[in-house]
DNA sequence: ATTAGAACGCTAACATGTTAACGAGTCAAC
DNA sequence: GTTGACTCGTTAACATGTTAGCGTTCTAAT
């Protein structure tokens, strides 16, 4: 557990507290077959019912793109289902399988139990003062920040490679 | 920003306040060329000296098969060098480069100034707060805590892809 | 009725994350 | 001196993150 470098980088620490959390939770995962992104789709359905992705993705903190692939395996899966919106054919309706709500209903309850188990091995009122602190850190770095003035011809590590258009 | 399903999510939560963060120093590296991960060897190297790629990839938060695709693309980049420690064979010391190190010194004030620029519209006792929190939370995570039970025979949602033996 | 914009989900191309396993090098026991 | 366990960096295989851009559908202005 290596913590140099942490001091003004408030990116690299809140990566390594996530990494410190979610080791806890990854063996649950893994042994039920799931990917923790599975997972938070799982949960953000089983939780606010059927959503389109673009609300998933938001909720999740999942981008578009990344999310298409995820559904797309997880339909494979038969652990969600996709269907279009008669009301307006560009969008579309994601909702949990009978397989997936079993599956929730069995990993939730140990999700859960973990959590107690850190509750109380770390005390209720440090976790809430995390809650707390990150809540109030979101909403501030949400609302706009003026940024810093970039120079016009900067010196580039690596040329950004130029997309073959599709046809 | 949406923020629900935060409450007894606290992973998400945390990935929830990183980009929040982040969001506020991409345009920079970017305009820079620079990915995420580049930075934080650069910045690491630059601040720590030369290292090794297993001491680079636990301070920087980075999985060693990650790692070593970062390293040969900043290799073949001009970014790092790469060479056998003479004395032990398996060991690589990953030095900078003349060009990464005036990289380093162009970017770096700016990631600077947008830190500060960030303190003061957000107020410096509250990141202090944010650090204080986030480093309790690794130590206390940290340590060993008890793990749930898993059932013997869990309903998984995918069948684990065998791997091909290479030869 | 037609058409320019915008919204939505998606594909494309590449970089990275994650787990397993490999191959070369080291070192100690025999 | 061989052997066998171990370390280190890496490759392999797949899932996801990130940015750009496409195609269809909807909407609104003409």
């Amino acid at each position: 557990m290596a913590r140099v470098l942490s001091h003004r980088n408030l990116p690299l620490l809140l990566l390594q507290a996530r990494e410190a959390v979610l080791a806890h939770f990854r063996p649950i995962l893994n042994h039920f077959g799931l990917t923790e992104q599975q997972w938070r789709v799982i949960r953000a359905l089983a939780e606010a019912g059927p959503m389109e992705p673009n609300r998933i993705a938001e909720t999740c903190q999942i981008l578009g793109p990344s999310l298409a692939g995820v559904l797309a395996r997880m339909e494979e899966l038969g652990l969600v289902a996709r269907r279009r919106l008669e009301a307006d054919q560009r969008r579309v309706r994601v909702s949990l399988t009978a397989k997936s709500r079993a599956l929730f209903a069995h990993v939730a309850p140990l999700v859960e139990a973990q959590y107690r188990e850190l509750e109380s091995a770390v005390g209720k009122q440090a976790i809430a003062q995390a809650y707390r602190t990150l809540d109030r850190l979101i909403a501030q770095f949400g609302a706009p920040v003026a940024a810093v003035a970039l120079p016009k011809s900067p010196p580039r590590a690596g040329a950004r490679r130029r997309r073959a258009t599709r046809r």
